[in-house]
DNA sequence: TATTGTTATACTCTATAACTATA
DNA sequence: TATAGTTATAGAGTATAACAATA
């Protein structure tokens, strides 16, 4: 192929990178707009909710934000009153990060709308289809955690093995 | 669902959103850190070699930059010597782009090396996989085309209806 | 010494508005 | 008036290194 018939739009990171910012951006109007969250804050704060306590480390472990990132989002959400945190007993260089009763009740508000939207979306494929998408870009996962160049990919947060779709 | 269920990982939006990461990451070690081109740039460059002349606004109508994106990566790559801007003789607000020889080359190293890529990511799935595979991304587009927040898709650069796998 | 979390810094990308010059 | 392109600016996101406190 010479280079002038390249075609972006034929072309698979092009394809993904549009087709992720585009519901990026239809999702922030979701926990955005609403609450101010960016996206870095809202996945914190989906992934606080998961247990009582968190750390930043846990945290930054599962969710593919790195430390300073982390960090940086718990400090808006202490001071936007979504979460608290105290210095673990444990260890005094952890930080035990929990949701306030006004985070738990802003996630319980965008949670089922960010799902809604997700369903939306998915709405005219089959279970089957559904099924197949979340196959193919689990393949293309195991594909680039070949690749040492490509960013390793972060442990499920619930332990489960990867590749069981829901 | 109660929110503390709610598992990043099995989100679409966020499995998109770190599969597209990964994968412009993966990429940008070709364009990136042989020749110093942002994902931008790369995209203009691409763009313009389909002709022999381009103002700004075809690019912006084409490949998901803003105009001021689009202005800004044509002036660097002029500035790298990979095109030359020009003022169009029909109409002094057009801008006449086109790429020089050392443009050119550019490309044509680039581009096999991003094809390599691609095909190897692809590379364990079959006709039909990949066929799936870019239809149901076509279809989540398709999905996203009905809100009015998402923002909106650009026509293919080569005039094509969309849908048609390669 | 190693690890947790924070701070600082810098760079990329995006979004918007304001501006100019041409039509 | 409308359009093409540029400039300015601000915001989000990301990546890295350096640092203080603790283990």
């Amino acid at each position: 192929m010479k280079s002038n018939e390249f075609n972006l739009d034929d072309f698979l990171p092009y394809q993904l990178s549009v087709l992720s910012a585009r519901m990026n951006r239809l999702l922030s109007k979701v926990y955005g707009e609403q609450y101010g969250l960016s996206i870095p804050e809202w996945r914190v704060l989906v992934h606080v909710a998961r247990r009582e306590k968190m750390s930043v480390r846990d945290i930054h472990k599962c969710v593919n934000l790195e430390k300073p990132a982390v960090s940086r989002a718990v400090t808006k959400l202490e001071a936007t009153g979504l979460l608290i945190k105290s210095t673990s007993e444990d260890d005094h260089r952890l930080v035990d990060i929990e949701l306030t009763k006004d985070g738990i009740e802003v996630l319980n508000n965008i949670t089922p709308k960010a799902l809604v939207y997700e369903k939306e979306l998915l709405s005219s494929f089959s279970t089957e289809e559904n099924t197949q998408l979340y196959a193919l870009l689990e393949r293309l996962h195991d594909e680039l955690d070949k690749y040492p160049d490509a960013m390793p990919r972060k442990p499920r947060a619930d332990g489960r093995p990867r590749g069981l779709v829901k």
